[in-house]
DNA sequence: ATGGTTCGTGAATGTTTTTGCGGGAAATTG
DNA sequence: CAATTTCCCGCAAAAACATTCACGAACCAT
């Protein structure tokens, strides 16, 4: 087994446990123990896990309950604050889930009214406040690390949607590879919401951009507009707006 | 168990009970007393908690109990103590929503290995802070009222399932008209989870006992269980054990 | 091909971390 | 005050770790 593809295989197995041993893995993998530690040290060093005497955790294994933990929080206020001068009355909006779609749920103006659906209990938690947004849960097993739903079942029911306009919380985009993801059950629910919508909204902090994940979700020529907490005419956008993606 | 996520169970113990025992921890996790005192040590030692002679304070304590303003939270506690005890590794569990749903939630030990299905965005919240839980969720609108999805596609997928055990919050019961709701939609909900179910148990504090509401869920009869926070011999349970009802 | 280089791995060695235990000090309770 | 519980300190064993070296693979330029 090369050592690219054992690491890709620890990834997901934190990402699916939230945990792992370094003795169950050296064992299901059939190394020494050194070259697992060696593995972990690497990809902690690349901020992908956290790293503790016997083992490795998932990032999002500490959970913060207060919103100011949040990273980069004023950022995405103001990429959420852009985001919602998009949405119109009587829309069918489809979401994915992480903290800048939070802030986006909270940025909601009170009077607007439109259907929302998601497959994020953080997101749906928020929309729910919104007197006068109906929301559409996308049922089946949820994710632990992402709190979104994922799954064949969650797919088919996204298929079914012809939603308006579809908000992309994005983890990594550049544009060789396009959008990008390290988490394979969320990209298939990801590329299936781009493809059940008319218009789609990548949403992203300024230093995710030409970023690189492991997974691709889609190309950026199927992006029809981009929201960054930078100014829209900054150079670094040039070849996003050359393959047609309008930058607000 | 790994040290941090010993900790991390530490943590959330103290944030969800304000206190906690050295001597509790270490037979929850199973550990010696003094590994227990050196993690509270590390932990007061970054100021996460207090450390007192016995065990440790959430540091929120003092500012008076913040804790949440959930009516007859104690009661909760109580019954959700005996229905956990219900609940065997692998099981298929179904839950409805509401407050009592949620300390049941709280209230399921570290150790156990289940399925739950649930509708309830409060209720799947807590289903995946735990490590050995894979949450289902029900997907369709959301009723803002209850924050548990309704309508047919709900149904039609609670009947796919069949679930060991299910766990019904009820709002009103009595002897003679049964379980009885306010709103159409939830009750449907329910109605179709007790139909999906091997085992009916309903969760009550004593207080809706001999209530009534405006819509039937079910009668009596179609009860397997009732937990409540009273005295399970009380002689207000004896109609219902009559009907075939076990009191817990 | 060939010699040199780099990279990935496993093994050997010594170090650090973690944990449980015993005994005595300190705190708590009646 | 006395009994019990809880705490603290030092120790020892086990587990996990870092460091170094050696060997073989792949790679590259000659």
């Amino acid at each position: 087994m090369l050592k690219k593809e054992r690491q890709e295989f620890i990834l997901r197995e934190i990402n699916l446990h939230n945990k792992v041993l370094t003795s169950d893995l050296c064992e299901a993998i059939n190394v020494s123990e050194d070259t697992i530690r060696r593995d972990l040290s690497e990809l902690a060093e690349t901020g992908e896990i956290i790293k503790v005497h016997g083992g490795a955790l998932s990032k999002s294994f500490h959970v913060s309950f207060q919103s100011n933990g949040v990273y980069s929080h004023d950022n995405k206020k103001l990429i959420a604050q852009k985001a919602v001068t998009l949405i119109r009355d009587g829309m069918f909006v489809l979401t994915t889930g992480g903290t800048t779609i939070i802030e986006l749920a909270k940025a909601l103006p009170q009077h607007l009214r439109a259907t929302f659906f998601t497959g994020s209990l953080p997101a749906a938690m928020e929309y729910i406040q919104h007197p006068n947004i109906e929301v559409i849960f996308i049922g089946d097993r949820i994710s632990k690390n992402s709190k979104i739903t994922v799954g064949g079942d969650a797919i088919t029911k996204i298929k079914q949607i012809n939603a308006d306009i579809c908000f992309l919380g994005i983890n990594a985009i550049d544009t060789e590879h396009g959008l990008t993801d390290n988490d394979w059950d969320v990209v298939q629910v990801k590329r299936a919401m781009m493809q059940s919508s008319k218009k789609v909204v990548a949403l992203t902090i300024a230093e995710k951009i030409n970023s690189l994940q492991k997974i691709k979700i889609a190309g950026i020529e199927e992006l029809d507009a981009m929201i960054t907490d930078m100014d829209p005419g900054d150079k670094i956008f040039d070849t996003y707006k050359q393959k047609g993606v309008e930058i607000l």
